[in-house]
RNA sequence: GGAGACGUCGCAUAGUCCGGUCGAGUGCACCACCCUGCUAAGGUGGAGUCCCCGUAAGGGGACCGCGGGUUCAAAUCCCGCCGUCUCCGCCA
């Protein structure tokens, strides 16, 4: 949720983050309409609730004889006080059901428009060039006996995968990787809950526009998380945190569950976008000043991996209207996939600056020992989808594919991964 | 799944039976000051969170797990939910 302060003092601001979202600056003027409604119902039961407080004490004192006359006078006060209570939380819910609407007000410089319109900040590595025809990570997976679609579609549906044999050691070992890295870097690692509760998926901002993404028990009234994010926002929501030393980091570890509605025939092929991969999930509690170094620290941390992996990438800054409600600012890394002669998302990472924390109440101690809503921020330090550049990335004419020497080490020395006779 | 107990201001607790004098006592921890020949003991005072009005000083409201209800008035009575614990059953 915006800050309600700043809605109040700098509408223009927001409108123009609504702007460059591609989205409704009227929801704008709605909602500092109803602020100001809001406000004002406030007034009005405070001080009815303040006269009845009085009130409630005189009967309290009042000498037994005397108590029955002011009974009834109260009580026609107490029906006053009642209505005047309902306007005020009606008008309040109101005025939250407006704001939930905006989306987080996107950082200077985050260019405009929508998924097409993103800012390419760098690009790294050589472009691998292959003297044979490449083959795709499924055909390569299908050789190493290492990812099975038939099977996963039989037992699961379609966008459902086994890992086998190697194939599941190496995403074993891309996790452990990552995880070893978090570590050295000072993050603290979390295995998480899959399941939520609905306040926990609202708080995190996914239950909105794209709602339908997300698998829903109603039996249970529980929500599949699509990332650990979701968990791990809510791991300290309700709590003043100490930041006095530095950010709360947590690397997250977690399968992640999408239903990929709005997905259509796209990347109906192999293990690009499947309904359940698994991810380690960086995530960090910060004092907002420090949000967007801390933003770079993440995409640092980001970059090293896949440069550890020898595979070539571009780092893009999201254009606003595709940055998702509770992002001011989003980059993806993206790593080539050769036969598909682009890049592809592997990993994003988000500035949530307080959007998140306000809504689920989580806040430290300024100097001035007054509490404030802290930033978060989350970023992917591997997925099951970077399989996908890494056989492709590196595979050979004979259907080999060279083991990246950081990786190595996380799979017995292994140096070649070897097509398997079936 | 069945039966029961519990959820209070950082922590530990009192208050709930018998509604108002309870936004709430006590201990520990905390902060400031005082005292004391020492990192002890003692004394005095202070301190929660959120919201509204106000430039401010200040004023007002809400908060006793969460949400409803009864009542002039709810920490206290009633209902629902969530959570914790104990016992039984079940599964392993």
């Amino acid at each position: 949720m915006i800050d309600p302060v700043l809605l109040r003092e700098n509408p223009q601001l927001i409108k123009r983050s609504q702007e460059l979202r591609g989205e409704s600056t009227a929801l704008v003027d709605a909602a500092v309409e109803a602020d100001a409604a809001r406000r004002t119902a406030i007034a009005v039961f405070e001080s009815l609730r303040a006269e009845q407080n009085a009130f409630s004490k005189q009967v309290a004192q009042a000498p037994k004889e005397a108590k029955a006359a002011l009974v009834s006078q109260a009580q026609e006060l107490a029906a006053r006080v009642k209505a005047a209570n309902q306007a005020a939380s009606d008008a309040d819910s109101e005025f939250i059901e407006v704001v939930q609407r905006i989306g987080n007000v996107v950082i200077d410089g985050v260019p405009g428009g929508g998924e097409d319109d993103y800012n390419v900040l760098k690009e790294v590595g050589d472009i691998p060039a292959f003297g044979f025809e490449p083959r795709d990570h499924l055909e390569i997976g299908e050789l190493l006996d290492a990812i099975d679609m038939q099977r996963g579609a039989k037992v699961s549906g379609a966008r459902f995968h086994y890992l086998k044999g190697i194939g599941a050691r190496l995403e074993l070992a891309l996790m452990t990787m990552g995880l070893d890295r978090a570590l050295a870097a000072g993050f603290t690692p979390l295995i998480t809950p899959t399941l939520v509760r609905p306040e926990i998926m609202q708080g995190t901002g996914f239950l909105g526009a794209h709602s339908d993404e997300i698998y829903y028990l109603p039996d249970d009234e529980l929500y599949l998380t699509g990332t650990s994010e979701v968990a791990l926002a809510g791991y300290h929501a309700d709590e003043i945190l100490d930041l006095s030393n530095g950010p709360i980091r947590y690397a997250g570890w977690s399968t992640c569950y999408r239903r990929e509605a709005g997905s259509g025939g796209k990347d109906t092929r192999g293990i690009i976008r499947v309904h359940q991969f698994n991810k380690l999930e960086m995530f960090s509690y910060v004092d907002p000043a420090d949000a967007e170094a801390e933003h770079e620290r993440l995409l640092a941390w980001q970059e090293e991996m896949l440069q550890s992996l020898g595979l070539a990438y571009r780092v893009i800054d999201t254009a606003a209207g595709d940055l998702g409600s509770s992002a001011a600012r989003k980059y993806d890394v993206e790593a080539w996939v050769p036969t598909q002669e682009r890049y592809r998302e592997l990993t994003s990472t988000s500035n949530c600056t307080t959007f998140q924390s306000r809504r689920l109440d989580i806040r430290h101690r300024t100097d001035g020992g007054k509490t404030a809503p802290v930033a978060t921020l989350n970023g992917t330090l591997a997925t099951t989808r970077w399989i996908v550049a890494i056989l492709e990335t590196h595979q050979q004419a004979d259907g080999t594919v060279v083991v990246p020497e950081a990786l190595r080490g996380y799979l017995g020395g292994l140096e070649l991964l070897e097509p398997v006779a079936r």
